[in-house]
DNA sequence: CAGTGGTCTAGACCACTCG
DNA sequence: GAGTGGTCTAGACCACTGT
C-alpha cells in the first residue's frame, strides 16, 4: 500500500497539502520566536516522525522556507533559524509601457537622440567595450496622458543589439525591444535621490531643483554588457512601491 | 534495483545533478528565444523522457524555474514561458545599524523623541485604532561616522510591543527591537524622493531645498498594523542597489 | 477519454560533520 | 559511527483541462 491512508483530520474543512502543513507549522514558530536567530530547528527525520510524513515531503517544505531566506541549512550539521531582519522584498521593475498601460493611461515616447557615437571612457568602461569604438545612445522622455514621467538616457553595446537604432521607439520601448533580443538576465541597478541636470529638467518640464528619483540601471548576460541606462523621474510624479511577504 | 546506473556522460568533470540540468536546459532555452513569452513549453513528462530521469527530478527543476517566475503552470494545461519583462529583483532591506557596522563604519543615534502620544487621525487609520487613542512615537537620527544619514520617524501600535519606550535606542534600533518581539511578517513600503520637512533638514544638516531618498514603511503581522516609519536620506549620502539574477 | 500538472511515498545512496 | 542534509527513483492517486 504505497498511499497513505488519509484517516487522519482534517477533512472537515481544507485537506491542506501535507508538505503545507509542514512548512506552516515552522514558519509559525519562526514567526513566534519559537526558533531565535541561530537557534538549531528540528531535523527532517524529527519532522517526517512528528508529521508522519515522508522525507520527501519533508524535504520539500524545508527546502522551500530555505529559498524564502527564513531559514540555513547546512549538510552534515543542521537547519537553523535565518536572521529575520535581513528580509528581503521583491521589488519588480516593469516596462514602463506597460505599467502606464496598466493604469489605464495613455503613454507616449519623445525621442530626442538616437544614433551612433564614439564611446567615452565612462561609458566605454561600464559596457566593456573600447574607449572611442562605436555605441548606441538614445535620449527619450515618457509621457503618462502627456505629463512628462522619466527621461531616459541610455547607451547600448552594438554586439548585443546591432538593429538597434533601426526601432521606432515611439511604438516599442527600448526596454521592450532589448528585451526581445536578449532578454535581460542579470542587472544592477542603483536609486537615489537627486537633481536632474540641466537638460533633463528641460525635458521633463521641471525646476532644476525639483527633486528627482534616479534609477541607474546596467544589464547584462553572461558576463557581456547590453546596455546602461540612467532613468529620471521627477520626485513629485513617480514612486517605487513594493511588500516584504517572507 | 531502484539506483539509477550512471552511466551517462558527466563524469569527466562535475557530475552536475539532474535537476541542475533539466533547470539549466529549460532556462538556456528560454534565454535563447526558444520558447517566447506565452509559448507552451515541454511537459513534464517529455522532460522524463528527455532526460531519463524521474519525474520528481523534474518535477523540482520545474517548480523551481516556477518559483523564480520564470515559467507559469497551469494544471491540466501545460507549461508556458512567462513574461520576461517582469522580472523582479529582491531589494534587501536591512537593518541601518548591521549596514553601517558591515561597512566598517561607526554607528550612533540621536534620540530626539521618545514618547506616547494621541494618535491622529491619519496615524490612527494606518495602525488600525482609534483616533486618540494611545500610540508610541520616536524620532531620531542614524550618523554613519558622525555623519547624519537617515531621520527615522516612527509610530508604533503599544498592543504589539508595550514596552517600546523602555527601550534604549542608542543601543538597539527599533527595527531590530520590533523583529526580536514580533518577527515583522508582511510589510509594504513606497519609495520616492522628495524634500525633507525643515525639522528634518535640520536635524540631518542640510539645507532645505537638498533632494532626499524619502522611504515609508508599514509593517504587520497577520493583518495587524505593528509600525509605520518614514525614513529621510540625504540624496547625496545614501543610495539603495540591488541585483536582477532570474 | 488521454494528457497535464500537484502531490505523496518508501526506500535508497551520497557527502558532510561531529564526537 | 551516528546524525545531518542533498539528491534520486519508480511508482501512485488526485484534480483539472481539453476533445
Amino acid at each position: 500500500m504505497p498511499r497513505k491512508d488519509t484517516t487522519t483530520a482534517a477533512r472537515t474543512s481544507l485537506p491542506t497539502a501535507p508538505y503545507v502543513r509542514v512548512k506552516r507549522f515552522l514558519k509559525e514558530g519562526l514567526a513566534a520566536g519559537r526558533w531565535p536567530t541561530g537557534t538549531l530547528m528540528p531535523s527532517e527525520s524529527e519532522l517526517v516522525a512528528q508529521f508522519e510524513v515522508s522525507r520527501m515531503t519533508v524535504t520539500r517544505a524545508v527546502r522551500e522556507l530555505q529559498a524564502e531566506g527564513l531559514i540555513d541549512r547546512v549538510q552534515g550539521i543542521g537547519t537553523f533559524a535565518a536572521q529575520l531582519s535581513r528580509v528581503s522584498s521583491t521589488l519588480t521593475i516593469r516596462d514602463l509601457h506597460e505599467e502606464i498601460l496598466s493604469r489605464g493611461h495613455r503613454h507616449r515616447a519623445e525621442i530626442h537622440l538616437a544614433k551612433r557615437e564614439r564611446a567615452s571612457a565612462a561609458v566605454a568602461t561600464r559596457l566593456g567595450i573600447q574607449t572611442g569604438s562605436t555605441v548606441f545612445h538614445t535620449l527619450m522622455v515618457h509621457f503618462e496622458n502627456d505629463v512628462p514621467l522619466q527621461c531616459e538616457d541610455r547607451y547600448v553595446n552594438p554586439a548585443c543589439a546591432p538593429d538597434y537604432l533601426s526601432v521606432d521607439f515611439t511604438q516599442v520601448t527600448p526596454t521592450n525591444y532589448l528585451l526581445q533580443v536578449a532578454p535581460l538576465w542579470e542587472a544592477q541597478y542603483s536609486i537615489e535621490a537627486g537633481l536632474p541636470s540641466e537638460q533633463e529638467a528641460q525635458l521633463l518640464r521641471l525646476r532644476h531643483d525639483e527633486p528627482c528619483l534616479v534609477i541607474v540601471r546596467s544589464t547584462e548576460r553572461g558576463g557581456v554588457p547590453i546596455t546602461i541606462a540612467r532613468l529620471v523621474h521627477p520626485g513629485s510624479r513617480y514612486m517605487l512601491s513594493g511588500q516584504f511577504k517572507p
